[in-house]
RNA sequence: GAGCUCGUAGCUCAGUUGGUUAGAGUGCCAGGUUGUGGCCCUGGAGGUCGGGGGUUCAAAUCCCCUCGGGCUCCCCA
């Protein structure tokens, strides 16, 4: 077929009309569940500089290292944001949301961009929905942010997930546990993969999330986080683990769980979809109580969770979920001549006034032309107006469902609904 | 950054060892029913076969280059 000649860019995609009405599905459904948790939802720019997220995330992280897209305009470096946990604490700090007391109860749903060759559930602009909470380390916290998660895919229907959960401590208990496991690799360093080579003084722990056969044995021998916990880190995973059995969560512990951003410490934990293909994470998230001070505020803990829409989609797609209705109208209204179609149009407002959505041909067709378009629009109801009709007063009402059709003055027709 | 793979009507795809004006289904438009949709019948519109170059009497088909998409590695939602 021939290429246009304006395309959208790699990675980038429309969402057209049959698939903004899943989207604004899911969008209502999340909105609904997270006022049932009691959250509040916060909007923050699609831009930040680029110093909040290359602070927030860790300048040798994958996302910030090669993954962003930025730019500058005088004095100033734009972002546009791969992700919302940094942004969302930069808001707390900047507008003092700790002084609204208690714990920030925050959620969001928005697009965010990473520059990545895009695949099956990744795109260069991608969109989240996600919590986070501030001003809270209790572990009711971590679990509450989980149930949320979990609930919201319960809600929809997908129930084949996985829950990993792992705590990676605090950070002297992770860089004790670093230099013990690169003591682990270090005799049999040659023996690893090439990508675990170049891991190895970077980020020795995403060793561990290898899928390459030649590192396997390693791992498998491998010193593991826990056992490097201080006695507080133990305590509060302990709890979360506790909590979430209390709510009837499963999990399964995988002491080799790793995210990507620097900022997580304790608690982290991921949502795994075996419906999705390569890219098989649908929800990930932890606990960041380092993050908020890193930016510049008051030491406050934090924990939190993102969710990828597209790959929702994408799993509901494959589970054959159907999220939403079909296209639909109440009335359509059939006209012919030139005084009916005059009388269709000035009856338009008045329906929509009384809540009935409303619509008729704006192409000057034929009656059978009209029919087929109100099949095809799914409407409800036709209001047939012709002569006879102007001139009784009285008009051709057909439930285009049903088949069947009276004669009712336009006021009777408003009672039908 | 790397690998694999695919580009033929709006969509899903046929197209036999190169051989006339490139097909089907579906969708779209119209007619059959000069006032009635869905089913059915008939007709129509719609393609520079992604683009450029080459080989050939002849290219959707073979060769080269190029553009675009998809999947995968890395990493992540």
């Amino acid at each position: 077929m021939a290429q246009s000649k304006y395309t959208t860019h790699l990675g980038m995609v429309d969402i057209l009309p049959d698939e903004v009405r899943k989207w604004q599905y899911l969008e209502n459904l999340i909105r609904q569940e997270a006022h049932k948790f009691n959250f509040e939802e916060i909007r923050t720019p699609i831009m930040e500089q680029t110093e909040l997220i290359v602070r927030g995330l860790g300048q040798l992280t994958d996302i910030v290292s090669k993954e962003i897209f930025a730019f500058s305009r005088g004095e100033d470096n734009y972002v546009l944001r791969p992700e919302l946990t940094a942004p969302v604490v930069r808001a707390y700090v900047e507008h003092h949301l700790g002084q609204r007391g208690g714990s920030q109860k925050l959620f969001y749903i928005g697009p965010m961009f990473r520059a990545e060759r895009p695949q099956k559930g990744r795109q260069r602009q991608f969109h989240q929905f996600g919590l986070e909470v501030l001003g809270s380390s209790d572990a009711v916290a971590d679990a509450e942010v989980i149930a949320f998660m979990i609930h919201i895919y319960n809600k929809i229907g997908i129930k084949n997930t996985t829950l990993k959960i792992n705590s990676i401590g605090d950070p002297e208990s992770r860089d004790k546990y670093k230099e013990a496991l690169k003591a682990h690799l270090k005799p049999n360093f040659d023996k690893l993969s090439d990508v675990s080579k170049k891991r190895f003084e970077k980020n020795p722990l995403r060793i561990l999330d290898s899928k390459e056969e030649e590192d396997q044995p390693f791992i498998e021998t491998a010193p593991v986080i826990t056992d490097f916990l201080n006695d507080d880190s133990v305590n509060h995973y302990n709890k979360v683990k506790d909590y979430l059995s209390e709510l009837g969560i499963s999990f399964e512990e995988d002491p080799y769980l790793v995210r990507g951003m620097d900022y997580y410490t304790q608690t982290a934990f991921e949502l795994i979809s075996p419906d999705l293909g390569a890219q098989d994470a649908l929800a990930g998230g932890g606990r960041y109580d380092l993050l908020v001070e890193e930016i510049g505020g008051q030491p406050t803990p934090a924990v939190g969770f993102a969710a990828g829409m597209e790959r929702l989609l994408i799993a509901c797609e494959e589970l054959g979920i159907v999220l939403g209705d079909e296209k639909s109208v109440d009335v359509y209204i059939v006209t012919l001549g030139d005084a009916a179609r005059k009388w269709g149009l000035a009856q338009l407002p008045k329906l929509r006034s009384n809540g009935i959505s409303a619509t008729m041909d704006y192409m000057g067709r034929s009656m059978k032309a009209q029919m087929k378009d109100a099949n095809r629009e799914n409407a409800r109801f036709a209001i047939i107006v012709g002569e006879n009709e102007l001139k009784e007063g009285k008009f051709t009402f057909r439930n285009m469902t049903e088949s069947e059709e009276e004669s009712l003055t336009f006021d009777d027709i408003l009672g039908k609904f």
